[in-house]
RNA sequence: UGGGCUGUCGCCAAGCGGUAAGGCAACGGACUUUGACUCCGUCAUCCGUGGGUUCGAUUCCCGCCAGCCCAG
């Protein structure tokens, strides 16, 4: 590994911390950084989300205990437009967005990116789990799932462009999150224990639908619920509120759980069905990028998640133009939903992905 | 006003003499670097109300109240 000078997103979290142990451990010339990505007066600070003031003093200490250099970038402007405001925007239109699709794409992998360039840095180190390889028949690199399948993180760096793949580094892809965490403690890094993150990282409480009112000003202007045959089931309480595939806040009292299928944004109605009705055999993908291949010739054999906690399915994929794919499922898929990104694999190896219209 | 029916947790609903199922919703937790889904847990000392029968009633009887339906 020729790593010179090499740049280290950190979190604030065990993953990162490990991945600018290790890194030093090469031999490099590293320098620990974390993303300024929102104000904390904005956003309440939240223990279990990436990236908050608490998370900058435990980067900055493992840094310290490294011995490298450590600085803060201040990436609010660029998260704002590229992440918060797309965010918004897709709930807006009617789609679910995938904000942490959107900030390793805009924002870890372009603009930090960018600036590691411009800094002279060689690569770029982040605490994800997947790998990173060259190869050689192909002349391409490739994405691939991570040793420890339980926390494989490729799904969410489908985005990444041969370009930035040559210019990363992903440590933790052979190792397992218990090793991590071992080597964490051995270690004596203060965040050796601390809580995965999970929820999206710029809302306070998982209530986003109060942070979108809140962000925006706006609010929602409340609707009904329809079944099928558009009978009036209630109210509906705006519509960013709902997803496809929700069961739960719907507050009806029927006699049987019902999801919403569908929303109608002209007519502001959420459209309901029970569960057998969620399920759907293909979808069209957008905006795709291809990794393992330059395009998809001909009908392709891939397995295919729909969201980020799903194990993959068969299915086959056609591209039918530059930046469109279409995938059949070969058994029906519960709630594929605008907004989400499509992900294909073979065996381990990631093809590319897009997102669902 | 006469005749019929009904009244069990926020909603739906079983029980029909032996000491209150279940579903929905809600709440809490697990899972999860997105939204969802899923899973686990909690959730009526009480069955419109007042009497009566009975060892014992949500279950039987009577009165009352409320709602619904049909008459007029």
């Amino acid at each position: 590994m020729s790593l010179k000078k090499a740049l280290i997103a950190m979190s604030g979290g065990v993953d990162s911390s490990v991945a600018a142990y290790l890194t030093k451990q090469l031999g490099c010339d590293c320098t620990g950084i974390t993303l300024k990505l929102f104000d904390n007066d904005d956003i309440a600070a939240k223990e279990k989300a990436c990236c908050s003031l608490d998370d900058i003093e435990d980067a900055r200490s493992v840094c310290r205990m490294l011995n490298i250099p450590y600085y803060v970038y201040n990436f609010k402007d660029s998260f704002r437009e590229n992440v918060i405001n797309r965010f918004i925007h897709a709930y807006e239109t009617g789609a679910t967005p995938n904000p942490c699709i959107d900030c390793n794409r805009y924002i870890k992998f372009e603009k930090l990116m960018r600036r590691a360039e411009e800094l002279d840095f060689d690569k770029v180190i982040t605490g994800h789990y997947a790998k990173v390889e060259y190869d050689d028949k192909s002349g391409r690199y490739l994405l691939k799932k991570a040793a420890d399948s339980s926390k494989d993180q490729s799904y969410v760096l489908y985005s990444l462009t041969q370009k930035q793949l040559s210019r990363i580094f992903l440590p933790l892809g052979e190792m397992t999150k218990d090793e991590v965490r071992a080597l964490a403690d051995k270690l004596g890094l203060i965040n050796a224990r601390k809580h995965d993150s999970q929820d999206i990282c710029f809302v306070p409480d998982g209530n986003y639908a109060r942070f979108i009112e809140q962000y925006t000003g706006k609010t929602y202007p409340h609707g009904v619920f329809v079944d099928g045959e558009g009978k009036v089931l209630g109210e509906h309480k705006g519509i960013i509120r709902y997803t496809i595939g929700q069961r739960k806040g719907l507050g009806l009292a029927l006699p049987h759980p019902m999801y919403v299928k569908a929303k109608d944004l002209d007519e502001n109605k959420v459209i309901l069905c029970d569960s057998e009705g969620l399920f759907s055999s293909e979808l069209t993908a957008t905006d795709i990028n291809l990794i393992a291949v330059e395009r998809i010739t001909e009908p392709m054999r891939v397995r295919a998640r729909v969201r980020y906690n799903q194990s993959e399915q068969p299915a086959t994929v056609t591209q039918t133009d530059d930046n469109t794919i279409h995938v059949v499922f070969d058994e029906p898929q519960r709630a594929i939903c605008k907004g989400q990104a499509v992900v294909l694999y073979d065996g381990d190896v990631v093809v590319g992905g897009g997102t669902i219209i």
